[in-house]
DNA sequence: AGTTAAACCTGGTTGC
DNA sequence: TGCAACCAGGTTTAAC
């Protein structure tokens, strides 16, 4: 579900709600893709401070105040996966065979709710996000940072001989765009998802990075997109998948052409496509 | 070293 | 109706 419109969605459905909330307990589900790697009550007493994001991954710091606490500070690097979503209620319903982890709040539940299991909230000591690096580490630079630019944008295409759908998806040249923003956005800037990264020009890599932007823009104001099950934190679904021009419409026409749409497969996931707008 | 397959899970949909 | 096969918003790990 959750690429980056979907998770900044959900970081701005929480954040406000949860700002300066203590924490009272925690519960724990199946397991999720890594270990939490503390002891669930030790973070009880922490207050929750500003929610971040990172690519796909938040940030939820929890604060401590060492006046009268012994508790370590550090913050929960959470990430939905593939099925994951999050939301927070005063009067949670009790937990279902989905819900993961629970955060018991004095200003609600928050709960993670991910049937497939890829999903993570993991332990991070220290107050910002860069402490967590591992897990971050090979993350490209966020879409909107001033400091991508089309020639840092282009450079860096030009070192990748993976088809350039692969390469957004890699998420090591620019974040956030996953198979529904990387088919869009290549759509978009009329660029056939089978052509090398590095054969790209320099025009046309402006004119992708401008794609992302707007794809990416697009879905944030419009909520994410809700192809199954995707909510926010406060159960709002996202508008976007009706504005997709190529992604799950195989076999239908192009929005712009009339040609039909395809679908193929690049790195075990679903390309779609129109081969008449989008050129090599 | 760079690129590509396999793996992690569950559930919904499709087709025989 | 039953059941197998395939599909799904992601990312790490292992293997060419």
């Amino acid at each position: 579900m959750p690429e980056l419109p979907e998770v900044e969605v959900t970081r701005r459905s929480i954040d406000e709600p949860l700002r300066d909330a203590r924490v009272l307990g925690v519960r724990l589900g199946k397991p999720l893709r890594w270990p939490l790697g503390c002891r669930p009550e030790s973070l009880v007493g922490a207050r929750i401070g500003p929610v971040a994001r990172r690519g796909k991954y938040l940030w939820m710091p929890m604060l401590r105040d060492p006046a009268a606490d012994a508790g370590q500070a550090g913050g929960l690097l959470m990430h939905l996966g593939m099925s994951g979503s999050l939301s927070l209620s005063n009067l949670p319903p009790p937990a279902g065979a989905h819900d993961h982890f629970d955060l018991e709040t004095s200003r609600g539940l928050l709960r993670l709710t991910d049937p497939r299991r890829f999903g993570a909230v993991v332990w991070s000591a220290g107050l910002d996000v860069a402490p967590a690096a591992g897990l971050l580490a090979s993350l490209g630079p966020e879409p909107f940072d001033p400091a991508l630019t089309p020639s840092t944008f282009h450079a860096d295409l030009h070192t990748r001989r993976s088809p350039i759908k692969t390469v957004l998806l890699s998420g090591e040249v620019v974040v956030g765009a996953g198979n529904i923003y990387a088919c869009e956005a290549l759509f978009r800037a009329g660029i056939d998802p089978r052509l090398r990264a590095h054969l790209i020009s320099r025009p046309r890599a402006a004119r992708l990075l401008e794609a992302i932007r707007s794809t990416l823009a697009q879905a944030l104001a419009l909520g994410g997109s809700t192809l199954r099950d995707f909510r926010d934190a406060h159960g709002m679904n996202g508008e976007f998948q009706a504005s997709a021009a190529v992604y799950g419409r195989e076999g239908q026409a192009c929005p712009v052409c009339g040609t039909t749409v395809r679908r193929l497969v690049q790195s075990q996931r679903s390309t779609y496509f129109c081969g008449r707008c989008q050129r090599r």
